[in-house]
DNA sequence: CAAAGTGATGTAATCGATTACACGAACTTT
DNA sequence: AAAGTTCGTGTAATCGATTACATCACTTTG
């Protein structure tokens, strides 16, 4: 006989009793595993009495079924994994709120995975969700795991349903959700355009990423549909975060003439850059207007109240869980899925003096 | 036979294998599988012709341990579930990160559960974590799985390590992780009465909450350690959200005379309330100091930069994960540990007129 | 030189739930 | 009445990795 029992009580609680297993919940209702396990399945195919024999067995014994055993015979997990490029920013966490409560109520549970940054992290989970471990993946990072960013396909070693939320994968077969950014970038220069103002910055995420260059072809859009030149000068790198919308603000300061709007492709960067201009005696939206993205929640809370695109952000994450569960159940789905956003005005913005 | 890889076409990959078993290992390197279990898990008991053969093996069938088989074997699924009120509230963000990095330092991997004000949500946590889904978890709601408020010890089900952090549940005889809540809530307000403030109102949390009592209870004390009274009308009822903070200046607002600082528990609150006062003209910190309570990522974006309490919020979801692992381990662990806040002096408070 | 020890490996039982197949009883159909 | 259905149930194989125990080939020791 083998230790495990022993060596780590594994499976006994504190009275010392092991949990109940299915034999157990049988013996006591005198029938058999296969009928026990055919009354929660599939109870249409069990007698009335053989399942309220069983249902009082299991009250008794208080059983559960074992989740390792159950996966390891149905190959299914009930898991799925959710890839984030960094759980700590503000802006995935009312996303995966939407993709835990759809999940949930799909009887899926969720792992999240915050890559953090590092190759090694990735690799580890690319493995992990290959062995099985996950019946699916979400993910938000904008590149399949382990490959570059020109690779095609996905890795033939991962054989689970992937979908892309938010960073649309180039050149990857599976679903793309997420919001129209380009459409969005040109819908906010051109009210910014509308208002009056000529010159208008715009304050970029990385260079590298799929969002940026979308948005930046969005605001090159809309200045060429209104005959204003493009002006190299007027774009300043950043990459989402408050720390580059109060750099991006001190560069503004330093300069000779302002623009007279700003468009930061974030709305934690418009609120550094507010915060720098202000300190620096410049008047938001009076000398200067300033236009985020993401609607957060401080977007409104701002002084002044950030005027933003706002990006249905639980309902992105509906959305991708929904067609996640619809590809594990083999149900056709949309393989291209675009949310809409809004323009939401408030205080940041107004036309130039 | 049965048809379960028929139906599902599980475990083959598209170009139509299965996915590598153990035994197909086993063969490759021309061993038995418990020499590739071996060679895997304790190296040094193996001959190092048959490692590298088992390894070349691996590396040419690209074998990854089926976690399920593992899991049911060794009744250890190096998954942890981590337990939250809610996973939109911008606070867990950063804790939710130093739990992350840390869990999987370890090897384990962090499943996800926002409770969501659901009584069915949190049972079904509960039977999944006692069904041994996991093998431990971290609990930042304030009580155990399915027990009133009241209720002593775990229950008899779970059987796997708990830890609770940042909310301590109150006679639960498991590791409590936080902060001094009284002690910081004392050290701001005794700063607000060491400025010359006299009148300081109180924005509290959710009445029946852990935090809000102990924090309430600091308040107090600095009352009566400066011998100021205190008065019922000063306490304003919120919970810790923007919209009461609003609510909460709205409020004070329409009194006829404004105490001449606000001592806010959460940020949040401190942001809506500064709004309001703002936008109704009265100025912060001039007329009304108003102080916070997180140092969110906001609070020093905010205008005026808010005076509030810094928590560790990265540092305590590393140490909860790591009093977790140490228990899981049977290594010994202490049963309380309350990390250092630091009161961080912003622009929102200063003496009054 | 025999007895005991050491090291590497294989055999097969085990974890717990699911389900194909077999079987018998009750009921229909021809 | 014989043949075929339908229904409920039980038996036992199966999923894939781990590991106690057995075995065999050497080496060491009394």
């Amino acid at each position: 006989m083998d230790d495990v029992a022993a060596r780590k009580g594994r499976s006994k609680n504190r009275a010392g009793e092991r949990a109940a297993r299915i034999q157990d919940v049988a013996r006591l209702a005198e029938v058999s595993t296969a009928t026990v396990s055919r009354a929660l399945a599939t109870p249409e195919r069990v007698s009335k009495e053989a399942r309220a024999r069983v249902l009082a067995a299991i009250a008794r014994t208080g059983y559960v079924p074992n989740p390792a055993a159950r996966s390891l015979r149905s190959q299914k997990t009930n898991m799925i994994l959710v890839v984030l490029p960094d759980l700590a920013n503000t802006f995935f966490s009312k996303i995966l709120h939407g993709i835990e409560e759809t999940l949930f109520a799909a009887g899926y549970g969720m792992i999240i995975s915050d890559l953090d940054g590092s190759p090694a992290k990735e690799a580890h989970f690319a493995a992990f969700t290959a062995a099985g471990r996950v019946d699916g993946a979400i993910l938000l990072n904008g590149h399949l795991f382990g490959q570059s960013r020109d690779g095609k396909g996905k890795p033939a070693n991962i054989t689970v349903p992937l979908v892309a939320l938010c960073e649309a994968i180039p050149g990857a077969d599976i679903p793309q959700i997420g919001i129209d950014n380009r459409a969005a970038a040109r819908k906010m220069t051109e009210f910014l355009v509308s208002l009056g103002h000529k010159r208008i910055a715009y304050v970029s995420g990385p260079a590298a990423n799929v969002l940026e260059k979308e948005r930046f072809r969005g605001y090159r859009d809309a200045l060429r549909a209104a005959n204003l030149p493009f002006e190299q000068d007027l774009v300043i790198p950043g990459d989402y975060t408050l720390e580059t919308g109060v750099a991006a603000g001190r560069q503004l300061i330093a300069r000779a003439n302002l623009p007279t709007a700003v468009f930061c492709t974030s709305d934690e960067m418009a609120i550094g850059l507010i915060r720098t201009l202000t300190l620096a005696g410049v008047n938001v939206p009076t000398e200067v207007s300033v236009a985020g993205f993401d609607d957060i929640e401080f977007a409104a809370a701002a002084e002044p109240a950030l005027t933003t695109i706002h990006q249905p952000r639980r309902e992105l994450g509906q959305a991708a869980a929904k067609v996640l569960i619809d590809l594990l159940n083999g149900r056709p789905s949309a393989d291209r899925i675009l949310l809409e956003t809004a323009l939401v005005k408030r205080d940041s913005v107004a036309p130039p003096r």
